[in-house]
RNA sequence: GGCCCCGUGGUGUAGCGGCCUAACACACCUCCCUGUCAAGGAGGAGAUCGGCAGUUCGAAUCUGCUCGGGGUCGCCA
């Protein structure tokens, strides 16, 4: 037995006993006779003490120690003697005098120090992952990933879902994102897909009676990446027959709460999670994935600002496009610098510039307001009373700014959302502690596609309209609304799920609309439609990002030190030098030939 | 594929045309030290400044290309 106890663990009713821990050496602190080891493993840190009077064996052998050293030491645990408690330390009362030292491993110099509070050029993180996880920020977010999922299945379990691995090795669809491929070696150029999720199997498993499934399932994109998005991801994969949306919608708000609640007791939730339409989500916040933690809503200034004088509104509003903005509280003070700043946040968003009215804090109301209060480009342009109705819509009292985008509705949204989150933090107006989930329903199930001049799928091709929407497939096919819906937290798109589509007439006019053959369609989803016909139960669910829902719950800006190994923007494992040129024999068996591009 | 930021001893930074024979902190090595806990003190070793090419009398510093890391747009049903 290399120990009898974790060195997180022992406290002063201990002192008095024996006790040997294991672990490495986080830290040594050598007095020339009295040396201090931090002796550290996953549970925490126990200060050992070498005392030359009191075993000079040990002393000596620990002279050589050094960080990162794998060792073992046996001794007595022993109250600290007065005023050299470390409040710091949960086993800061006491500490363990060695009686004996086993190194179990010496270590090289490690090229970062194990510690929190530096920062590691993320590179050297990667290629040295088993000593950046060693540091207690990181196994703490690998500790709390394994409760989360623990939970998810804990709770599931307990609701009747039945857990079940579906294939990684399958088929290539298509639309969604670039397939992994991975060669067939028995069938010469053919070629598995990895799954970008198990959508079509959970649902052959719904027709298969399961009912209730749920899977832990791992996720591959072969897109390029961004702080929230990895080649492979996990999401939570789950579907249910004989439920209506409002069904799924509930379970998943419990099951949230459930986990939510468990795995972090001390922050707040709202609960109900509050629900809004995709159209109110725009309105009120520029995006579907609003951060609900603030305020800072938008308004429509269009109408208000048409024939205002200015005539960057005129062009744009009679062009087709929109004025939106908000009003940030309290920085009417903002320098030209300041502003400056802001305005290239919205230039690089694509917007053509940023419109803002400052109204003094002296101004002793909105409606009282006069010239020498408003500091604005427009001043000069427009009528006091435009001002006061934008300060109305906005709701900006004296001491406020108001940010106005003019543009194309999508251009617009994407600056002012971005520029809302961004004024959420710069004007601190976050609480951390919150946890602020909600649902966006009533998504449009078809959006058109510019480039390729046709409707595609919003979410995806299998999800249903609402009930008395399906004449519109055909009429109007971007007023039809699917029952479909996401789940947010914090400003993060954790997943989406829908209602699925039973009817083979149905999801046929679908596949119709988008611009699939029905030869296409025959020999892609051929299975799945087969299957329709043989008693579908009605069903739904959603796929939930595990990831993103971890970098929600620990506050990080990306999903990089939530997953054990990651891989960079690059897609490349640091650690493992992956990807990496294999055998030309192994190419051989797979019938595989490396060609050159000419332009390469 | 586009745009932006970064790249200086092991780690993190400073230096931004000559003062650089490159500075500082931590880590590392040697020595001193019995109550430290980011221990302290004295000394030491360690980087031709990501790479290549150019501009210049002179380049860590300017330019171009390239490699690597990050962010973002496109992309991500």
């Amino acid at each position: 037995m290399y120990r009898d106890r974790m060195c997180g663990d022992l406290r002063a009713e201990d002192a008095g006993k024996t006790a040997t821990l294991a672990g490495w050496v986080n830290r040594r602190r050598d007095h020339g006779s009295l040396i201090f080891i931090d002796l550290r493993d996953r549970s925490g840190i126990t200060q050992v003490v070498f005392n030359p009077q009191l075993n000079e064996a040990a002393h000596a052998a620990a002279e050589d120690l050094r960080a990162e050293w794998v060792i073992q030491i046996s001794g007595e645990v022993v109250k600290r003697r007065e005023g050299a408690e470390n409040p710091e330390l949960p086993t800061g009362d006491i500490e363990l005098v060695a009686t004996s030292l086993t190194v179990l491993n010496p270590s090289l110099t490690p090229p970062f120090e194990v510690r929190d509070d530096i920062d590691v050029d993320y590179a050297t993180r990667l290629e040295y992952r088993y000593l950046d996880l060693r540091r207690p920020r990181m196994y703490s977010r690998l500790a709390l990933r394994h409760k989360v999922v623990k939970l998810m299945r804990d709770y599931l379990d307990e609701k009747g879902f039945l857990e079940i691995e579906t294939p990684i090795l399958t088929r290539s669809t298509p639309e969604g994102a670039r397939d992994y491929l991975v060669p067939s070696r028995i069938h010469p150029g053919q070629f598995y897909a990895l799954p970008q999720s198990p959508q079509q199997l959970k649902q052959l498993l719904m027709v298969s009676g399961v009912d209730r499934y749920f899977q832990i399932a791992r996720c591959f994109r072969d897109e390029d990446l961004r702080a929230d998005r990895q080649p492979e991801h996990t999401q939570l994969d789950l579907e249910m027959s004989f439920v209506e949306q409002e069904d799924v919608l509930n379970l998943i708000e419990d099951l949230y709460i459930y986990v939510t609640e468990r795995a972090l007791p001390d922050v707040e939730i709202e609960k109900p999670f509050p629900r809004l339409t995709y159209a109110e989500a725009l309105e009120r916040f520029a995006t579907d994935k609003p951060d609900l933690r603030f305020g800072l809503e938008m308004a429509t200034l269009t109408e208000i600002v048409r024939d205002s004088g200015f005539g960057v509104f005129k062009t744009v509003a009679d062009s087709g496009g929109v004025i939106r903005g908000f009003s940030a509280p309290g920085c009417a003070g903002y320098a030209r610098k300041e502003v400056d700043e802001i305005t290239s946040i919205v230039t690089s968003a694509g917007a053509h510039g940023l419109i803002t009215i400052a109204i003094s804090k002296d101004a002793s109301s909105i409606r009282n307001i006069s010239p020498e209060n408003v500091r604005s480009v427009i001043k000069s342009h427009v009528e006091l009373d435009t001002v006061r109705k934008i300060c109305t819509a906005t709701g900006a009292a004296p001491g406020d700014m108001v940010m106005m985008i003019a543009g194309p509705e999508g251009v617009v949204n994407t600056a002012l959302s971005i520029l809302r989150n961004h004024l959420g933090r710069r004007l601190d107006l976050i609480d951390t502690n919150q946890v602020s989930y909600l649902f966006v329903v009533d998504f449009p199930l078809f959006e058109w596609d510019e480039d390729e001049s046709k409707w595609a799928a919003m979410h995806h091709v299998f999800s249903s309209p609402r009930p008395g929407d399906e004449e519109k497939i055909d009429s109007d096919p971007g007023a039809v609304i699917g029952q479909l819906y996401d789940l947010v937290c914090n400003g993060i798109e954790l997943g989406s799920g829908s209602i699925r589509i039973t009817n083979r007439q149905l999801q046929e006019r679908v596949f119709e609309l988008i611009g699939h053959s029905r030869a296409d369609v025959a020999e892609r989803f051929g299975h799945l439609l087969r299957a329709f016909e043989y008693g579908a139960p009605p069903h739904g669910g959603a796929g939930l990002g595990v990831d993103r829902l971890m970098m929600a719950l620990t506050g990080d800006d990306g999903i990089g030190d939530v997953i054990a190994f990651p891989k960079t923007q690059q897609a490349v494992d640091p650690l493992f030098d992956a990807p990496a040129p294999v055998e030309p024999d192994q190419l051989e068996e797979l019938h595989i030939a490396i060609v050159q591009r000419p332009s390469e």
